[in-house]
RNA sequence: GGCGACGUAGCCAAGUGGUAAGGCAGAGGUCUGCAAAACCUCCAUCGUGGGUUCGAUUCCCGCCGUCGCCUCCA
């Protein structure tokens, strides 16, 4: 089977060919480490991870994520706190793995960080300028965007529309550059302003180069798939090839992927709008990483706009639930018949669907639908005694398979790890397992709705009290 | 204004030219001392007006609505 993914260039879905046999190159936009990521971030991160793990499902995977550690708003604040660049993205560095060991995302090959590719950006750079495509104004070195006949075809837009038609929004005068659309490949600065020696003069590097500039240096002039969120398309990602093609003459990225947004109360979470939250204020509020992860990676096509209410949350922490349940009844399974009985052929069916849905361009919605279906068939049938060893096999196997790309066992793993029972609580609870053994009902019942009170609820089953904090 | 996307049940969300997965919520059952969990049953004709077609939710056009990009942005 072969993974088709959208491909935003050609607007058409198409084959994941590695250009090297077996080895699929990837790059994904990571954050500007000005502040901490936000979940709308961590949308488009978890995308990347799920392609990511099914990439690796048949493929070697080389993933690079860039952190952006100079940029405006992080010199300003800075400047305005007297630290150096360093000082000032460290924590927010640290902030941003935290963050993604909490969603299960794994970790990229390679976290290439600006400051660390001046070097390779300026020799960019100077490529370009041999190639004739750039242009210096008072120290900094533009692109010339005319230079560059393909531009726009990423975003489709015509580029001589772009900025001119923004309805006054662009100050055209604002740099003095030879066409508006041009953008700044480095920017100089005065002596006292952070930035850099080198043969350019001093200044710091435009955004775009340190994409083209260390995907190049770790992947190569021509790699697979490049990732990032659809508000890079433009002008980002258009940039991107505009650099990176004219200055090596060669075909930049096979396959554009762009995640959709996250979306809370209709609009597109964003910094700039302030309707964002980040992980720790969602945790701190009670939300569940598992839930978070599967609200963002399986909540809808990542195509397609998430949206972020209380009400999507349940229902992302309840299919996780049902997910986690149903697994712990598997887990349960006690062998019996050696293997005599064949695994049940819904088993094998269900991870063909959901293999194929995942290869229609990472459905992971249309996934899960797959695996629902097959978890309440098999309920069912558990509700009737157990399963052949084949068939448990089979799906200890599907399970590890499906959360392979899903990620949330793990998190629901950790999050009943960390809870725990205090000594009084468990006091009741041991005084409603006395009262049960009496059949004093009255008891056992007003002691369950004690422990409720206190945020745990206990279930019972044939094997005994079963409790969880609720 | 330009470019693009979307509009499926109370909510979320897949999907197909031949009468619509799944999750949440709700109703009624089975099971249970009672609950919970699990299971069973019920709950949509796919924004709107046309067109193409034997047949459209699925293709085309108009309209309405929502959102995104065009400026830093996942």
């Amino acid at each position: 089977m072969t993974l088709r993914l959208h491909d935003t260039l050609t607007r058409a879905l198409r084959d994941v060919a590695p250009l090297q046999a077996g080895h699929v190159r990837m790059y994904t936009c990571g954050p500007t480490v000005y502040a901490r990521s936000h979940i709308g971030n961590f949308r488009t991160f978890i995308f990347e991870d799920v392609l990511r793990r099914w990439l690796e499902r048949r493929f070697r995977v080389t993933h690079v994520m860039n952190l952006t550690d100079v940029e405006d708003k992080i010199i300003r604040n800075a400047t305005a706190a007297s630290r150096d660049l360093g000082e000032e993205t460290a924590p927010w560095i640290d902030a941003f793995f935290e963050d993604l060991d909490v969603l299960n995302i794994r970790r990229a090959d390679h976290y290439p960080r600006a400051t660390e590719y001046i070097a390779q950006m300026v020799e960019l750079i100077e490529r370009l300028g041999a190639a004739g495509v750039t242009y210096d104004t008072d120290g900094s070195v533009y692109y010339r965007i005319a230079a560059f006949p393909g531009y726009g075809r990423l975003s489709g837009a015509r580029a001589e529309g772009l900025i001119a038609g923004a309805g006054g929004r662009v100050d055209a005068d604002e740099y003095d550059k030879e066409s508006p659309r041009d953008f700044a490949l480095w920017k100089a600065v005065r002596a006292d302003e952070i930035g850099w020696d080198t043969p350019l003069g001093r200044g710091r590097p435009g955004w775009h180069i340190e994409c083209s500039a260390m995907s190049m240096a770790l992947l190569g002039e021509s790699f697979d798939i490049h990732c990032g969120g659809v508000d890079n398309i433009f002008p980002h990602h258009e940039n991107e090839i505009a650099q990176s093609e004219a200055a090596t003459g060669r075909s930049f990225v096979q396959t554009w992927a762009h995640s959709a947004h996250l979306r809370i109360g209709g609009d597109k979470m964003a910094k700039s709008l302030g309707n964002f939250a980040t992980m720790p204020d969602l945790v701190a509020a009670g939300a569940r990483p598992s839930a978070l992860r599967y609200l963002l990676g399986a909540g809808a096509h990542y195509r397609k706009p998430v949206n972020y209410t209380d009400a999507s949350l349940h229902a992302a922490a309840e299919s996780v639930d049902r997910f986690a349940d149903f697994r712990a009844r598997v887990d349960a399974h006690a062998p019996q018949d050696g293997g005599q009985v064949a695994a049940d052929p819904r088993i094998t069916q269900t991870r063909e669907a959901f293999e194929a849905a995942m290869d229609d361009d990472l459905n992971l919605p249309e996934a899960m639908g797959a695996v629902f279906t097959l978890i309440r068939s098999l309920n069912r049938d558990l509700d009737g005694g157990d399963l052949g060893d084949a068939s448990h096999a089979e799906l200890v196997a599907l399970i590890a398979e499906i959360d392979d790309v899903l990620g949330v066992l793990p998190l629901v793993d950790r999050e009943r790890l960390g809870e725990s029972l205090t000594a009084d609580d468990d006091a009741v609870l041991a005084r409603r397992e006395a009262a049960r053994a009496e059949r004093d009902w009255a008891e056992s019942d007003r002691l369950r709705e004690v422990l409720a009170e206190r945020g745990v609820s206990v279930e019972d089953t044939p094997s005994g009290q079963r409790w969880r904090r609720s």
